[in-house]
DNA sequence: GCTTCAATTACTATTATGGTAACGCTGGGC
DNA sequence: GCCCAGCGTTACCATAATAGTAATTGAAGC
Protein backbone atom coordinates (compact mmCIF):
# COMPACT_ATOMS: atom_id res chain seq x y z
CA UNK A 1 0.00 0.00 0.00
CA UNK A 2 2.83 2.15 0.84
CA UNK A 3 3.80 3.85 -2.53
CA UNK A 4 6.92 6.15 -2.15
CA UNK A 5 8.86 8.63 -0.06
CA UNK A 6 10.86 11.09 -0.82
CA UNK A 7 11.20 14.30 0.86
CA UNK A 8 8.49 15.75 -0.85
CA UNK A 9 5.79 13.43 0.33
CA UNK A 10 3.51 13.79 2.52
CA UNK A 11 3.16 10.18 4.48
CA UNK A 12 0.62 11.33 6.88
CA UNK A 13 -1.67 12.46 3.75
CA UNK A 14 -1.10 8.66 2.08
CA UNK A 15 -2.18 7.18 5.20
CA UNK A 16 -5.43 8.83 5.37
CA UNK A 17 -6.52 7.93 2.29
CA UNK A 18 -5.00 4.45 2.51
CA UNK A 19 -7.91 4.43 5.62
CA UNK A 20 -10.62 6.18 3.46
CA UNK A 21 -9.53 3.32 0.82
CA UNK A 22 -10.84 0.92 3.19
CA UNK A 23 -14.15 1.15 2.60
CA UNK A 24 -16.40 0.37 -0.16
CA UNK A 25 -19.47 -1.96 -1.22
CA UNK A 26 -18.69 -5.17 0.95
CA UNK A 27 -16.65 -3.00 3.59
CA UNK A 28 -19.13 -0.82 5.22
CA UNK A 29 -17.56 -0.70 9.00
CA UNK A 30 -14.32 -0.74 10.72
CA UNK A 31 -13.47 -0.51 14.58
CA UNK A 32 -10.38 1.42 15.17
CA UNK A 33 -8.52 -1.54 16.07
CA UNK A 34 -9.03 -3.25 13.12
CA UNK A 35 -8.04 0.12 10.64
CA UNK A 36 -5.08 0.00 12.58
CA UNK A 37 -4.29 -3.98 11.85
CA UNK A 38 -5.24 -2.90 8.16
CA UNK A 39 -2.85 -0.27 7.40
CA UNK A 40 0.04 -1.44 9.80
CA UNK A 41 -0.33 1.78 12.00
CA UNK A 42 -0.25 1.79 15.47
CA UNK A 43 -3.38 2.75 17.39
CA UNK A 44 -2.64 6.35 18.41
CA UNK A 45 -1.25 7.38 15.21
CA UNK A 46 -4.66 5.80 13.46
CA UNK A 47 -6.92 7.58 16.47
CA UNK A 48 -5.11 10.89 15.56
CA UNK A 49 -6.30 10.05 11.99
CA UNK A 50 -9.39 8.44 12.34
CA UNK A 51 -10.31 11.41 14.72
CA UNK A 52 -9.55 13.78 11.76
CA UNK A 53 -11.45 12.41 9.60
CA UNK A 54 -14.50 11.98 11.98
CA UNK A 55 -13.88 15.97 12.91
CA UNK A 56 -14.31 16.31 9.31
CA UNK A 57 -17.59 14.18 8.64
CA UNK A 58 -15.82 12.01 6.42
CA UNK A 59 -16.41 9.07 8.91
CA UNK A 60 -18.67 8.63 11.81
CA UNK A 61 -18.64 7.55 14.73
CA UNK A 62 -20.63 5.60 16.56
CA UNK A 63 -21.04 7.10 20.37
CA UNK A 64 -21.57 3.99 21.87
CA UNK A 65 -20.40 1.20 19.86
CA UNK A 66 -17.43 3.44 18.13
CA UNK A 67 -18.09 1.47 14.77
CA UNK A 68 -16.78 3.52 12.28
CA UNK A 69 -18.46 4.08 8.82
CA UNK A 70 -18.33 6.71 6.09
CA UNK A 71 -19.61 9.85 7.02
CA UNK A 72 -21.82 12.72 4.69
CA UNK A 73 -18.46 14.36 3.62
CA UNK A 74 -17.49 10.84 2.06
CA UNK A 75 -20.75 10.61 0.30
CA UNK A 76 -20.24 14.29 -0.93
CA UNK A 77 -16.56 13.69 -1.93
CA UNK A 78 -17.31 10.63 -3.51
CA UNK A 79 -19.79 12.62 -5.71
CA UNK A 80 -17.51 15.68 -6.44
CA UNK A 81 -14.40 13.48 -7.23
CA UNK A 82 -16.99 11.65 -9.80
CA UNK A 83 -18.19 14.65 -11.26
CA UNK A 84 -15.10 16.49 -10.86
CA UNK A 85 -13.43 13.77 -13.50
CA UNK A 86 -13.31 15.80 -16.86
CA UNK A 87 -13.27 12.91 -19.22
CA UNK A 88 -16.57 12.16 -17.92
CA UNK A 89 -18.38 14.98 -18.98
CA UNK A 90 -15.87 14.34 -22.22
CA UNK A 91 -17.44 11.11 -23.15
CA UNK A 92 -20.77 11.54 -21.82
CA UNK A 93 -22.85 13.19 -24.72
CA UNK A 94 -20.70 10.50 -26.86
CA UNK A 95 -21.75 7.51 -25.61
CA UNK A 96 -25.07 8.67 -24.82
CA UNK A 97 -25.82 9.52 -28.37
CA UNK A 98 -24.90 6.22 -29.57
CA UNK A 99 -27.29 4.76 -26.54
CA UNK A 100 -29.59 6.99 -28.37
CA UNK A 101 -29.10 5.96 -32.06
CA UNK A 102 -28.15 1.85 -31.59
CA UNK A 103 -30.29 1.21 -28.46
CA UNK A 104 -27.56 -0.83 -26.52
CA UNK A 105 -25.85 -0.88 -22.96
CA UNK A 106 -23.05 1.10 -23.51
CA UNK A 107 -20.00 1.42 -21.20
CA UNK A 108 -16.45 2.73 -20.45
CA UNK A 109 -13.92 2.36 -18.16
CA UNK A 110 -10.73 3.74 -17.41
CA UNK A 111 -7.38 1.72 -17.06
CA UNK A 112 -5.47 2.20 -14.27
CA UNK A 113 -2.35 -0.18 -14.23
CA UNK A 114 -3.61 -3.68 -15.11
CA UNK A 115 -7.07 -2.86 -13.48
CA UNK A 116 -10.57 -0.92 -15.62
CA UNK A 117 -12.13 1.70 -13.60
CA UNK A 118 -16.24 2.42 -14.52
CA UNK A 119 -15.95 5.95 -16.08
CA UNK A 120 -19.52 6.57 -17.43
CA UNK A 121 -22.16 3.40 -17.95
CA UNK A 122 -25.77 3.52 -20.12
CA UNK A 123 -27.94 1.05 -19.93
CA UNK A 124 -30.61 0.07 -22.52
CA UNK A 125 -33.09 -0.87 -20.23
CA UNK A 126 -32.53 1.55 -17.30
CA UNK A 127 -31.22 -0.98 -15.30
CA UNK A 128 -28.90 1.39 -13.22
CA UNK A 129 -24.95 2.00 -12.78
CA UNK A 130 -25.15 0.09 -9.09
CA UNK A 131 -24.95 -3.30 -10.12
CA UNK A 132 -21.68 -3.25 -12.42
CA UNK A 133 -18.25 -3.86 -10.89
CA UNK A 134 -16.69 -0.37 -10.17
CA UNK A 135 -13.28 -1.45 -10.47
CA UNK A 136 -12.38 -4.96 -11.92
CA UNK A 137 -8.70 -6.34 -11.57
CA UNK A 138 -10.26 -9.65 -14.25
CA UNK A 139 -9.37 -8.02 -17.54
CA UNK A 140 -8.84 -11.54 -19.06
CA UNK A 141 -12.92 -12.41 -19.14
CA UNK A 142 -13.85 -8.87 -20.30
CA UNK A 143 -14.72 -7.43 -23.17
CA UNK A 144 -13.13 -4.12 -22.08
CA UNK A 145 -10.34 -5.82 -20.34
CA UNK A 146 -9.29 -7.97 -23.77
CA UNK A 147 -9.36 -4.56 -25.69
CA UNK A 148 -6.81 -3.15 -23.30
CA UNK A 149 -5.03 -6.05 -22.71
CA UNK A 150 -4.28 -6.43 -27.04
CA UNK A 151 -2.86 -2.87 -27.34
CA UNK A 152 -0.68 -3.14 -24.22
CA UNK A 153 3.21 -3.07 -24.14
CA UNK A 154 5.16 -6.38 -24.30
CA UNK A 155 6.42 -5.79 -21.02
CA UNK A 156 3.38 -4.26 -19.02
CA UNK A 157 1.37 -7.65 -20.71
CA UNK A 158 3.77 -9.93 -19.09
CA UNK A 159 3.21 -8.47 -16.00
CA UNK A 160 -0.54 -8.95 -15.87
CA UNK A 161 0.30 -12.73 -17.65
CA UNK A 162 1.57 -13.79 -14.03
CA UNK A 163 -1.70 -13.99 -13.00
CA UNK A 164 -2.18 -16.56 -15.49
CA UNK A 165 -3.79 -19.48 -14.75
CA UNK A 166 -6.88 -16.61 -14.43
CA UNK A 167 -10.19 -16.72 -12.36
CA UNK A 168 -13.11 -18.69 -14.06
CA UNK A 169 -16.31 -16.96 -13.78
CA UNK A 170 -18.20 -18.93 -16.72
CA UNK A 171 -17.41 -22.43 -18.72
CA UNK A 172 -16.44 -20.06 -21.42
CA UNK A 173 -14.04 -17.76 -19.88
CA UNK A 174 -10.39 -18.11 -20.92
CA UNK A 175 -8.21 -18.91 -18.14
CA UNK A 176 -5.52 -20.38 -19.32
CA UNK A 177 -2.01 -18.38 -20.55
CA UNK A 178 -1.46 -19.11 -24.28
CA UNK A 179 -5.30 -19.20 -25.01
CA UNK A 180 -5.35 -15.61 -23.82
CA UNK A 181 -2.13 -14.73 -25.89
CA UNK A 182 -3.66 -16.30 -29.13
CA UNK A 183 -6.96 -14.64 -28.61
CA UNK A 184 -5.13 -11.26 -28.10
CA UNK A 185 -3.47 -11.84 -31.10
CA UNK A 186 -6.90 -12.24 -32.77
CA UNK A 187 -8.71 -9.29 -30.86
CA UNK A 188 -5.51 -7.18 -32.12
CA UNK A 189 -5.81 -7.98 -35.52
CA UNK A 190 -9.59 -7.34 -35.77
CA UNK A 191 -9.44 -4.23 -33.85
CA UNK A 192 -12.38 -5.27 -30.75
CA UNK A 193 -12.71 -7.66 -28.60
CA UNK A 194 -15.34 -10.48 -28.24
CA UNK A 195 -16.65 -11.45 -24.96
CA UNK A 196 -18.69 -14.70 -25.20
CA UNK A 197 -20.58 -15.05 -21.59
CA UNK A 198 -17.42 -15.00 -20.24
CA UNK A 199 -17.61 -13.14 -17.57
CA UNK A 200 -21.58 -12.95 -17.07
CA UNK A 201 -23.80 -15.95 -17.99
CA UNK A 202 -26.02 -14.39 -20.76
CA UNK A 203 -23.92 -11.53 -21.42
CA UNK A 204 -22.10 -10.95 -24.83
CA UNK A 205 -20.14 -7.57 -25.05
CA UNK A 206 -17.86 -6.48 -27.72
CA UNK A 207 -15.22 -3.82 -26.81
CA UNK A 208 -12.21 -1.72 -28.22
CA UNK A 209 -9.78 0.27 -26.53
CA UNK A 210 -9.31 4.03 -25.79
CA UNK A 211 -5.94 4.62 -27.12
CA UNK A 212 -4.24 8.06 -26.86
CA UNK A 213 -2.76 8.72 -30.64
CA UNK A 214 -0.20 10.84 -29.38
CA UNK A 215 1.51 8.87 -27.16
CA UNK A 216 0.07 5.47 -28.22
CA UNK A 217 -1.24 4.21 -24.81
CA UNK A 218 -4.22 2.70 -23.62
CA UNK A 219 -6.05 5.00 -21.62
CA UNK A 220 -9.04 2.68 -21.32
CA UNK A 221 -12.02 0.88 -23.07
CA UNK A 222 -15.56 0.53 -24.34
CA UNK A 223 -17.89 -1.70 -24.70
CA UNK A 224 -21.51 -2.62 -26.07
CA UNK A 225 -23.08 -5.02 -24.38
CA UNK A 226 -26.33 -7.29 -25.18
CA UNK A 227 -28.21 -10.10 -23.69
CA UNK A 228 -27.25 -13.35 -25.53
CA UNK A 229 -31.28 -14.49 -25.48
CA UNK A 230 -31.79 -12.37 -28.50
CA UNK A 231 -28.12 -12.30 -29.93
CA UNK A 232 -25.40 -14.20 -31.37
CA UNK A 233 -21.76 -13.49 -31.49
CA UNK A 234 -22.26 -13.46 -35.31
CA UNK A 235 -25.33 -11.28 -34.75
CA UNK A 236 -23.62 -8.85 -32.17
CA UNK A 237 -20.62 -8.29 -34.65
CA UNK A 238 -22.08 -7.35 -37.53
CA UNK A 239 -24.52 -5.40 -36.17
CA UNK A 240 -22.48 -3.31 -34.16
CA UNK A 241 -18.93 -3.75 -34.38
CA UNK A 242 -18.80 -0.69 -37.15
CA UNK A 243 -20.65 1.84 -35.10
CA UNK A 244 -18.91 0.25 -31.81
CA UNK A 245 -15.11 0.57 -32.91
CA UNK A 246 -16.80 4.45 -34.81
CA UNK A 247 -17.14 5.39 -30.90
CA UNK A 248 -14.24 4.27 -29.75
CA UNK A 249 -12.30 6.20 -32.39
CA UNK A 250 -13.92 9.24 -31.55
CA UNK A 251 -13.28 8.45 -28.00
CA UNK A 252 -9.85 8.15 -28.48
CA UNK A 253 -9.59 11.93 -30.28
CA UNK A 254 -10.91 13.03 -26.79
CA UNK A 255 -8.86 10.91 -24.93
CA UNK A 256 -5.99 12.42 -26.85
CA UNK A 257 -6.67 15.84 -27.02
CA UNK A 258 -7.55 15.94 -23.02
CA UNK A 259 -3.87 14.54 -23.17
CA UNK A 260 -5.14 11.04 -20.77
CA UNK B 1 -11.98 25.40 5.98
CA UNK B 2 -9.94 24.79 8.69
CA UNK B 3 -11.91 22.72 11.20
CA UNK B 4 -10.43 22.28 14.37
CA UNK B 5 -6.67 21.63 16.03
CA UNK B 6 -5.94 20.04 18.92
CA UNK B 7 -3.52 17.27 19.74
CA UNK B 8 -5.73 14.62 17.77
CA UNK B 9 -6.02 16.31 15.02
CA UNK B 10 -3.39 15.53 12.11
CA UNK B 11 -3.09 18.77 9.90
CA UNK B 12 -1.34 17.52 7.25
CA UNK B 13 -4.77 14.74 6.48
CA UNK B 14 -7.02 17.83 6.55
CA UNK B 15 -4.69 19.61 4.18
CA UNK B 16 -4.91 17.12 1.51
CA UNK B 17 -8.61 16.55 1.77
CA UNK B 18 -9.33 20.42 1.37
CA UNK B 19 -7.07 20.21 -1.90
CA UNK B 20 -9.18 17.12 -3.13
CA UNK B 21 -12.19 19.25 -1.84
CA UNK B 22 -11.25 21.99 -4.56
CA UNK B 23 -12.36 19.96 -7.57
CA UNK B 24 -15.72 19.14 -8.59
CA UNK B 25 -17.77 19.53 -11.62
CA UNK B 26 -17.07 23.36 -12.18
CA UNK B 27 -13.77 23.41 -11.44
CA UNK B 28 -11.72 20.21 -12.64
CA UNK B 29 -8.49 21.86 -12.97
CA UNK B 30 -5.62 24.32 -11.00
CA UNK B 31 -2.23 24.83 -11.31
CA UNK B 32 -0.18 24.55 -7.83
CA UNK B 33 -0.45 28.54 -7.14
CA UNK B 34 -3.84 28.42 -7.74
CA UNK B 35 -4.36 25.30 -5.16
CA UNK B 36 -1.86 27.22 -2.80
CA UNK B 37 -3.80 30.42 -2.90
CA UNK B 38 -6.79 28.86 -2.63
CA UNK B 39 -5.81 26.70 0.71
CA UNK B 40 -3.84 29.31 2.01
CA UNK B 41 -0.97 26.77 2.22
CA UNK B 42 2.49 28.05 0.86
CA UNK B 43 3.75 26.49 -2.10
CA UNK B 44 6.58 23.95 -1.06
CA UNK B 45 3.50 22.55 1.43
CA UNK B 46 1.49 22.58 -1.49
CA UNK B 47 3.87 21.27 -3.31
CA UNK B 48 4.51 18.42 -0.92
CA UNK B 49 0.58 17.43 -0.67
CA UNK B 50 -0.35 17.86 -4.48
CA UNK B 51 2.88 15.53 -5.32
CA UNK B 52 1.70 13.11 -2.80
CA UNK B 53 -1.49 12.86 -4.64
CA UNK B 54 -0.12 13.05 -7.49
CA UNK B 55 2.28 9.64 -6.83
CA UNK B 56 -0.90 7.73 -5.37
CA UNK B 57 -2.99 8.34 -8.71
CA UNK B 58 -5.44 10.80 -7.01
CA UNK B 59 -4.28 13.74 -9.15
CA UNK B 60 -2.40 13.73 -12.68
CA UNK B 61 -0.08 16.29 -13.57
CA UNK B 62 0.23 17.30 -17.19
CA UNK B 63 4.27 17.07 -17.92
CA UNK B 64 4.20 20.62 -20.17
CA UNK B 65 1.49 22.62 -18.47
CA UNK B 66 1.81 21.11 -14.89
CA UNK B 67 -1.81 21.86 -14.66
CA UNK B 68 -3.46 19.32 -12.19
CA UNK B 69 -6.69 17.36 -12.75
CA UNK B 70 -8.26 14.50 -10.78
CA UNK B 71 -6.56 11.05 -11.61
CA UNK B 72 -8.05 7.62 -11.94
CA UNK B 73 -7.81 7.35 -8.46
CA UNK B 74 -10.00 9.83 -7.34
CA UNK B 75 -12.94 8.32 -9.49
CA UNK B 76 -12.13 4.94 -7.89
CA UNK B 77 -11.71 6.89 -4.53
CA UNK B 78 -15.29 8.69 -5.51
CA UNK B 79 -17.04 5.19 -6.42
CA UNK B 80 -16.20 3.58 -3.29
CA UNK B 81 -16.96 5.78 -1.32
CA UNK B 82 -20.72 6.40 -2.48
CA UNK B 83 -21.08 2.36 -2.70
CA UNK B 84 -19.42 2.28 0.64
CA UNK B 85 -22.36 4.92 2.41
CA UNK B 86 -24.24 1.88 4.18
CA UNK B 87 -27.53 4.07 4.02
CA UNK B 88 -27.31 3.80 0.05
CA UNK B 89 -27.63 0.28 -0.18
CA UNK B 90 -30.48 0.60 3.06
CA UNK B 91 -32.48 3.01 1.11
CA UNK B 92 -32.47 1.67 -2.29
CA UNK B 93 -34.20 -1.04 -2.21
CA UNK B 94 -37.19 0.49 -1.04
CA UNK B 95 -37.01 3.88 -2.94
CA UNK B 96 -36.96 1.41 -6.05
CA UNK B 97 -39.69 -0.69 -5.18
CA UNK B 98 -42.01 2.34 -4.36
CA UNK B 99 -40.72 4.07 -7.93
CA UNK B 100 -41.88 0.59 -9.16
CA UNK B 101 -45.29 1.21 -7.75
CA UNK B 102 -46.10 4.53 -8.58
CA UNK B 103 -43.98 5.49 -11.36
CA UNK B 104 -42.73 8.40 -10.13
CA UNK B 105 -39.18 10.33 -9.62
CA UNK B 106 -37.88 10.03 -6.09
CA UNK B 107 -35.31 11.68 -4.93
CA UNK B 108 -33.60 11.24 -1.37
CA UNK B 109 -30.69 12.99 0.47
CA UNK B 110 -28.95 13.51 3.65
CA UNK B 111 -28.57 16.38 5.78
CA UNK B 112 -25.12 17.28 6.76
CA UNK B 113 -25.14 20.85 8.53
CA UNK B 114 -28.16 22.99 6.52
CA UNK B 115 -26.87 21.21 3.28
CA UNK B 116 -28.51 18.58 1.02
CA UNK B 117 -26.82 15.78 -0.27
CA UNK B 118 -27.75 13.26 -2.84
CA UNK B 119 -28.28 9.67 -1.62
CA UNK B 120 -30.30 7.63 -4.18
CA UNK B 121 -32.51 9.54 -6.25
CA UNK B 122 -34.79 6.90 -9.15
CA UNK B 123 -35.78 8.88 -12.15
CA UNK B 124 -39.33 8.21 -13.59
CA UNK B 125 -38.17 7.90 -17.70
CA UNK B 126 -34.89 6.94 -17.09
CA UNK B 127 -32.75 10.60 -16.95
CA UNK B 128 -29.50 9.96 -14.95
CA UNK B 129 -28.63 11.29 -11.85
CA UNK B 130 -26.37 13.36 -13.43
CA UNK B 131 -28.43 16.79 -13.67
CA UNK B 132 -29.37 17.16 -10.29
CA UNK B 133 -27.46 18.90 -8.03
CA UNK B 134 -25.30 16.64 -5.63
CA UNK B 135 -25.46 18.82 -2.86
CA UNK B 136 -27.05 22.11 -2.71
CA UNK B 137 -27.53 24.57 0.58
CA UNK B 138 -31.06 26.67 -0.62
CA UNK B 139 -33.38 24.37 1.12
CA UNK B 140 -35.78 27.14 0.92
CA UNK B 141 -36.51 26.48 -2.42
CA UNK B 142 -36.87 22.60 -2.21
CA UNK B 143 -39.52 19.94 -1.06
CA UNK B 144 -36.78 17.95 0.59
CA UNK B 145 -35.41 21.10 1.91
CA UNK B 146 -38.42 22.73 3.40
CA UNK B 147 -39.30 19.40 4.79
CA UNK B 148 -36.44 19.15 7.02
CA UNK B 149 -36.56 22.96 7.98
CA UNK B 150 -39.51 21.79 9.27
CA UNK B 151 -38.52 19.83 11.59
CA UNK B 152 -34.95 21.94 12.90
CA UNK B 153 -34.89 22.76 16.16
CA UNK B 154 -35.04 26.82 16.60
CA UNK B 155 -31.95 27.45 17.28
CA UNK B 156 -30.54 25.22 13.73
CA UNK B 157 -33.17 27.14 12.08
CA UNK B 158 -32.66 30.56 13.13
CA UNK B 159 -29.11 29.76 12.06
CA UNK B 160 -30.03 29.13 8.43
CA UNK B 161 -32.74 31.87 8.49
CA UNK B 162 -29.82 34.58 8.76
CA UNK B 163 -29.01 33.52 4.98
CA UNK B 164 -32.80 35.67 4.62
CA UNK B 165 -33.34 36.68 1.82
CA UNK B 166 -33.08 33.38 -0.43
CA UNK B 167 -32.23 33.36 -3.77
CA UNK B 168 -34.65 33.26 -6.63
CA UNK B 169 -34.95 30.37 -8.89
CA UNK B 170 -38.04 31.25 -9.98
CA UNK B 171 -40.90 33.18 -10.18
CA UNK B 172 -42.66 30.97 -7.10
CA UNK B 173 -39.56 30.61 -4.67
CA UNK B 174 -40.30 31.58 -1.01
CA UNK B 175 -37.44 33.78 -0.82
CA UNK B 176 -38.74 36.23 2.17
CA UNK B 177 -37.90 34.94 6.07
CA UNK B 178 -41.67 35.51 7.32
CA UNK B 179 -43.02 33.66 4.35
CA UNK B 180 -40.66 30.99 5.20
CA UNK B 181 -41.95 29.94 8.50
CA UNK B 182 -45.50 30.62 8.50
CA UNK B 183 -44.71 27.89 5.15
CA UNK B 184 -42.51 26.08 7.62
CA UNK B 185 -45.47 25.87 9.78
CA UNK B 186 -47.40 24.63 7.67
CA UNK B 187 -45.30 22.18 6.68
CA UNK B 188 -44.80 21.26 10.29
CA UNK B 189 -48.80 20.18 10.81
CA UNK B 190 -49.50 18.78 7.30
CA UNK B 191 -46.46 16.36 7.84
CA UNK B 192 -45.14 17.03 4.48
CA UNK B 193 -43.73 20.04 2.34
CA UNK B 194 -44.80 20.96 -0.89
CA UNK B 195 -42.71 22.64 -3.75
CA UNK B 196 -44.34 24.21 -6.44
CA UNK B 197 -42.30 24.99 -9.47
CA UNK B 198 -39.85 26.75 -6.83
CA UNK B 199 -36.33 25.14 -7.68
CA UNK B 200 -37.43 24.39 -11.31
CA UNK B 201 -39.93 25.75 -13.70
CA UNK B 202 -42.04 22.75 -14.73
CA UNK B 203 -41.10 20.70 -11.62
CA UNK B 204 -44.18 19.95 -8.40
CA UNK B 205 -42.39 18.04 -5.61
CA UNK B 206 -44.03 16.80 -2.38
CA UNK B 207 -41.06 15.86 -0.18
CA UNK B 208 -41.07 14.39 3.88
CA UNK B 209 -38.18 14.67 6.60
CA UNK B 210 -36.38 11.28 7.48
CA UNK B 211 -36.02 11.37 11.04
CA UNK B 212 -34.12 9.47 13.80
CA UNK B 213 -36.90 8.15 15.82
CA UNK B 214 -34.45 7.65 18.52
CA UNK B 215 -33.05 11.12 18.60
CA UNK B 216 -36.00 13.05 16.83
CA UNK B 217 -32.74 14.31 14.87
CA UNK B 218 -33.87 15.27 10.97
CA UNK B 219 -31.26 13.31 9.03
CA UNK B 220 -32.01 13.46 5.38
CA UNK B 221 -35.40 14.17 3.40
CA UNK B 222 -37.11 11.89 0.33
CA UNK B 223 -39.18 13.81 -2.31
CA UNK B 224 -41.61 12.65 -5.26
CA UNK B 225 -40.89 14.45 -8.26
CA UNK B 226 -43.94 15.50 -10.87
CA UNK B 227 -44.15 17.42 -14.17
CA UNK B 228 -46.03 20.36 -13.71
CA UNK B 229 -47.46 19.98 -17.29
CA UNK B 230 -48.93 16.64 -16.45
CA UNK B 231 -50.29 17.32 -12.88
CA UNK B 232 -51.03 20.03 -10.44
CA UNK B 233 -50.14 20.33 -7.13
CA UNK B 234 -53.54 19.23 -5.48
CA UNK B 235 -53.71 16.07 -7.67
CA UNK B 236 -49.98 15.47 -6.74
CA UNK B 237 -51.30 15.86 -3.04
CA UNK B 238 -53.74 13.14 -3.42
CA UNK B 239 -52.43 11.19 -5.36
CA UNK B 240 -48.67 10.66 -3.66
CA UNK B 241 -49.05 12.49 -0.37
CA UNK B 242 -49.92 8.85 1.16
CA UNK B 243 -47.31 6.87 -0.44
CA UNK B 244 -44.73 9.44 0.04
CA UNK B 245 -45.09 10.37 3.19
CA UNK B 246 -45.48 6.03 3.82
CA UNK B 247 -42.17 5.63 2.30
CA UNK B 248 -40.71 8.24 4.51
CA UNK B 249 -41.78 6.73 7.50
CA UNK B 250 -40.05 3.23 6.29
CA UNK B 251 -36.84 4.71 5.68
CA UNK B 252 -37.23 6.82 8.81
CA UNK B 253 -37.12 3.61 10.78
CA UNK B 254 -34.12 2.50 9.21
CA UNK B 255 -32.33 5.79 9.59
CA UNK B 256 -33.40 4.80 13.16
CA UNK B 257 -31.86 1.92 12.92
CA UNK B 258 -28.95 2.50 11.54
CA UNK B 259 -28.46 5.48 13.83
CA UNK B 260 -27.98 8.15 11.03
C1' DG C 1 17.85 36.12 -26.54
C1' DC C 2 15.83 38.31 -22.67
C1' DT C 3 12.16 38.68 -19.21
C1' DT C 4 8.84 36.89 -16.27
C1' DC C 5 6.34 33.81 -13.77
C1' DA C 6 5.62 29.26 -12.14
C1' DA C 7 7.42 24.99 -10.61
C1' DT C 8 10.91 22.65 -8.30
C1' DT C 9 14.75 21.86 -5.08
C1' DA C 10 17.90 22.89 -0.91
C1' DC C 11 18.15 23.68 3.61
C1' DT C 12 16.74 24.18 8.59
C1' DA C 13 13.81 25.74 12.55
C1' DT C 14 9.74 24.42 14.05
C1' DT C 15 6.05 21.36 14.71
C1' DA C 16 3.59 17.32 14.22
C1' DT C 17 3.72 12.45 14.57
C1' DG C 18 4.97 7.68 16.34
C1' DG C 19 5.32 4.92 19.96
C1' DT C 20 5.16 3.35 24.76
C1' DA C 21 2.56 3.15 28.57
C1' DA C 22 -0.99 4.31 31.63
C1' DC C 23 -5.90 5.07 32.24
C1' DG C 24 -10.96 4.39 31.76
C1' DC C 25 -14.88 2.54 30.04
C1' DT C 26 -17.89 -1.29 28.59
C1' DG C 27 -19.51 -5.79 27.94
C1' DG C 28 -19.21 -10.72 28.96
C1' DG C 29 -18.39 -14.51 31.97
C1' DC C 30 -18.81 -16.29 36.35
C1' DG D 1 -23.02 -7.99 41.13
C1' DC D 2 -18.10 -8.35 40.58
C1' DC D 3 -14.01 -9.09 38.04
C1' DC D 4 -11.51 -9.51 33.89
C1' DA D 5 -10.38 -8.61 29.12
C1' DG D 6 -10.31 -5.77 25.34
C1' DC D 7 -10.74 -1.53 23.10
C1' DG D 8 -10.65 3.26 22.97
C1' DT D 9 -8.59 7.36 24.79
C1' DT D 10 -5.05 10.31 26.83
C1' DA D 11 -0.17 11.70 28.48
C1' DC D 12 4.27 12.35 27.31
C1' DC D 13 8.52 12.93 24.85
C1' DA D 14 12.07 11.42 21.36
C1' DT D 15 12.07 11.35 16.69
C1' DA D 16 10.80 12.40 12.19
C1' DA D 17 8.09 15.19 9.11
C1' DT D 18 6.58 19.69 7.62
C1' DA D 19 6.53 24.90 6.88
C1' DG D 20 8.86 28.36 5.36
C1' DT D 21 12.60 31.10 3.13
C1' DA D 22 15.34 31.43 -0.56
C1' DA D 23 17.82 29.87 -4.40
C1' DT D 24 17.47 27.34 -8.88
C1' DT D 25 15.56 25.58 -12.88
C1' DG D 26 12.42 25.63 -16.70
C1' DA D 27 9.10 27.24 -19.90
C1' DA D 28 6.25 30.74 -22.35
C1' DG D 29 5.81 35.33 -24.25
C1' DC D 30 7.88 39.33 -26.19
Amino acid sequence: MAISSNSYFAKTLEKGFVILDLFDRDHTRYSLSEISTLTGNNKTSTYRLVNTMVTMGLLTKNPRSKTLRLGPKALMLGHSTIQGFELLHMVKPLVDEAHRVHNVTIDSALREGSRLIALYRREAASTLFFRQPLACGDLHARAMGKAVLSRLPLEELEGFMKAAPFRRFTPTTVVDRDDLVRELEVTRSRGYAINNEEYLGGLICIGAPLVNYRTGKVAGAISFDLPAAEHTVDGVEHAYAGPMTKLAHDLSEMVTRGEY
